[in-house]
DNA sequence: GATAACGCTTGCATTATGCAAGTGACAAAG
DNA sequence: CTTTGTCACTTGCATAATGCAAGCGTTATC
């Protein structure tokens, strides 16, 4: 039920924009704390459920869940049939997801100069 | 009162990291529909809190206090005394604050490039 | 001194988030 | 073929954030 109706400020946003600026519509489809993070994981080279689960910042399930279908909806990341997955169907970015990589290059270059203690483990795969 | 002492994600995201990733932590401090868009007003050289409060997106006040605050103390931006605030204190991007220009700078590339019916009408004041 | 603008603050309803538990599908073990 | 376990979610519920409208104190303007 939630899954399925979920009209939040997200959503709601798509269809109701609040401006035509290019960083507050960027913001509706990927501004939460979040979203990103899941973008982060698909870059670099996770795909199923349970590796995003696994990320150090627990995300919990169910926000899992719906950023997966936000994802998927917006056109950021498709599921796919992953070799190794066991059966089970893995998420992947699509190539306006991957167009993200620069943003998120840059919130990763600014955290490292200007909050201490973070460190540059998670690195795209195949870059 | 609401004001002094809101603990909420982000203030506590500050003591209590979610983890090392300079991608999550650069997030709690402006992973939110709201923060980038005071920063990329006042790097459109907006200072007053009228200014922000008319920006299109139409930032509740409250909210727009409350962002304004965390900017101050996380030191992305200071208060100053602007020359025609008619005695008001307006706010500004203090040196960590601008470095996150390209930040916004990539955020906004990619909405001009995927979001149709953006438009690049905010440019950053003195660029 | 009255009026109005400005910079917030407050109350309240709505929405999102976090946590723990539950569910159904599937696979391997016995 | 039943049991056990894992995985990918879903659900309920408490808490926190957001949006909206109204209010409040201070400062200009008339």
């Amino acid at each position: 039920m939630r899954s399925r109706d979920t009209r939040g400020q997200q959503a709601m946003a798509r269809s109701k924009r609040r401006s035509i600026c290019p960083v507050a519509c960027a913001l509706d489809l990927f501004g939460d704390r979040w979203t990103l993070l899941v973008i982060r994981d698909m870059a670099c080279g996770k795909a199923l459920f349970k590796e995003f689960s696994a990320s150090p910042e627990r995300i919990a399930t169910n926000i899992l869940a719906d950023r997966l279908e936000r994802l998927v909806k917006g056109g950021l990341a498709e599921p796919f049939d992953p070799p190794h997955g066991g059966g089970r169907s893995g998420y992947r970015l699509t190539a306006k997801g991957r167009s993200l990589l620069p943003v998120l290059s840059a919130i990763a270059d600014w955290g490292l100069a200007h909050i201490r203690g973070t460190e540059a483990r998670l690195r795209p795969a195949g870059s």
